[in-house]
DNA sequence: CAGATCGGCTG
DNA sequence: CAGCCGATCTG
């Protein structure tokens, strides 16, 4: 029961120098729940994510100074998609190279969307999560209509909620699916996939399907009237 | 070659 | 001096 003020599945250690013109010395380090060893603190921050202020953290004792507890950024931040976390993330260089005073290019860049890149298939690394209660009892997965299909090697229906769901949460666009034919898809991801859509092939909303709708919506709204209603007396 | 360990730069 | 991370060592 060590580190406490780390999310839980973290180890820390701590390694004295045993020899050299440092001996002595206290080297300390964590461990990922996924083993991946973190020797400084920025390195932490990397591996976290934006999810966690680390500002008041003492990477040494592994505790939080002074009563700023553990303080989620936003609410929203458990939203964040899983990003690309390559060992070469951690050597990314940050240099900005000004040749020209002045670069429209330069400038859009800065200000335009700042977004992380996206693992391609990022859903399949939620696989095995699942939303629970307050009883721990997990929560069913939805069916999909049989007119939706993926796209992609193997996946799960859970993907696709996954993948819709995140889609639905970022795009103020609307929702299409994917629209490279399933050949196209299947050869080659990388460059076939559009990443603004979710992993799915492109959905066609027929007449007949927005009329299913409106019926479905005008008899909810019959129950709830019947609901109020009753209520009221 | 990967992981462990120490040196030594930086602020 | 502490923290970080590159260099060097080791199995």
């Amino acid at each position: 029961m060590e580190a406490r003020d780390l999310p839980s599945g973290w180890r820390r250690e701590e390694v004295v120098r045993k020899s050299g013109l440092s001996a002595g010395k206290t080297d300390v380090y964590y461990y990922s729940p996924d083993g991946r060893k973190v020797r400084s603190k920025p390195m932490l921050a990397r591996i976290l994510g934006r999810g966690f202020d680390l500002s008041s953290f003492d990477f040494r004792t592994g505790k939080m100074m002074q009563s700023a507890m553990r303080k989620r950024v936003r609410q929203d931040t458990n939203l964040v998609l899983p990003i690309r976390q390559t060992a070469s993330i951690f050597k990314q260089p940050v240099t900005v190279v000004k040749n020209r005073p002045e670069s429209k290019t330069r400038t859009d860049l800065k200000h335009g969307t700042q977004e992380q890149p996206r693992q391609l298939f990022w859903e399949k690394r939620l696989q095995g999560l699942y939303a629970c209660d307050t009883s721990q009892e997990k929560f069913s997965s939805l069916e999909l209509p049989h007119t939706i299909q993926g796209v992609g090697p193997g996946l799960s229906t859970e993907n696709m909620l996954q993948s819709i769901a995140a889609a639905l949460h970022n795009n103020t666009r609307p929702i299409t699916g994917q629209n490279a034919s399933k050949g196209l898809l299947q050869k080659n991801p990388a460059i076939s996939i559009n990443t603004e859509q979710p992993l799915i092939q492109a959905v066609v909303v027929t007449d007949h399907d927005i009329k299913k709708q409106e019926v479905k919506v005008t008899e909810a709204r019959k129950r709830l009237e019947h609901a109020i209603t009753s209520l009221k007396e």
